[in-house]
DNA sequence: AAAAGGCTCCCTGTAAACAGGGTGTTACCG
DNA sequence: CGGTAACACCCTGTTTACAGGGAGCCTTTT
């Protein structure tokens, strides 16, 4: 019986050695590659046509060619291919680009050993598989998508929102627009809730692209 | 006697407010103009040379001209204009900025009223004046500039910085680089004292600058 | 061999953020 | 007129961040 080629991806050693350990032990898979970044295994699809991999496993968080651009390559060129992503990252962006592009797969990092090799064996058979933390935060993005957030906020969000951008604390918010601390707070907590983001950097990031810093 | 002709520029009204009657009791200073911007500010000056202002005094954070391009503006079209900053940014960029474009006092927003008379006195005599917590900034600038610290962050320091930008929390960073919290908060630590920043929205803002996400 | 810098870990605190609920007021819109 | 959204505020919690220390190990440079 062939193995399923499988090809591995992450810039991470130890978590590509854990990886490759829980694979080793299974007859029924081969490991082909690993690479520490996207672009090698782009690399190495293109040459080796004739090799029929089966899988390859990415990580999003990469230098070079990020799981999320691998993905969308493995799908344009060599659309037999199964991709799986294990990831820490799950922002709402990098969900519903990975599905729009086709992906087979999406775990976190920090799921178990079970469940890494029932994705695999999933995907193998030829369906897809989504860890449950992974649809909810694509469910969520669906939501605050609906209407499109971008110009959903008022003025005075905004304005809160680029005093937070600008490194003010709660507080210091709430002194400079003579507000009560506890209306600050509930600003912070809507936008970061509209906004689908999970803290401070997020709508740092946030603001930068409104273009209300820098 | 001739009376000190000041000009004062804030978009926030009832900060405006609240100075124009502090200065509103002292029969040596006349209120030309106020605006919420420093495009008007400018444009007033430009209009009308022969009005001999004495001061500007002006907020950083408006819409249209910031204080900093205010600032500079007079400093180089109207020279013999003093000019006072009261703001509550105090970013050490912006105080290093405005230090090299001469400006002639600097005191955040939360100074006693006293603080405010004793600046716009000291100013209008020639001299300059900038609050402690102003000079402390300006020189914990200083010290981190020593060596410009664009490339002096490590690889790790990087990788840090990177996670934290993306939103992950200190423990979360933790795991996914197999360290201690503790160590993820000492990184924390050191990147906020490196780059000078006061939290994680000044972390993330300057992850963006370095590429490292986004 | 000593110095210096990078990396890792630990401790004690306080302040702030985050999560989840809630109230009441305007003011605008269909 | 009722519905909706923005705005301001409050409460009770838990978790995380932030501030200030110190310390040991390892590698590279002086």
């Amino acid at each position: 019986m062939r193995k399923y080629k499988i090809i591995i991806a992450d810039d991470h050693k130890m978590f590509l050695d854990g990886l490759m350990s829980i694979l080793a032990h299974k007859e029924t898979y081969e490991i082909i590659l690993t690479a520490n970044n996207g672009k090698n295994v782009a690399k190495y699809l293109d040459i080796n046509k004739d090799d029929e991999i089966d899988l390859v496993i990415t990580d999003i968080n990469m230098p070079e060619f990020s799981g999320i651009e691998l993905n969308s390559y493995i799908k344009k060129n060599h659309p037999s291919i199964k991709t799986l992503v294990v990831s820490m990252l799950h922002d709402t962006k990098s969900v519903q680009t990975l599905t729009k592009d086709n992906v087979d797969g999406y775990i976190p990092k920090n799921a178990e050993k079970d469940e890494l090799l029932l994705a695999i064996e999933t995907i193998l058979k030829g369906d897809k598989y989504f860890s449950q933390s992974i649809k909810d935060v694509y469910l969520k993005g669906m939501f605050s998508n609906e209407k499109n957030m971008e110009d959903s906020l008022s003025k005075r969000e905004k304005e809160v929102l680029k005093l937070i951008a600008q490194e003010f604390t709660t507080q210091e918010i709430a002194d400079e627009l003579f507000l009560s601390k506890h209306t600050i707070e509930s600003y912070r907590k809507n936008l970061i809730s509209k906004l689908g983001v999970r803290n401070l950097a997020g709508l740092t990031k946030y603001a930068i692209k409104l273009g209300l810093v820098e």
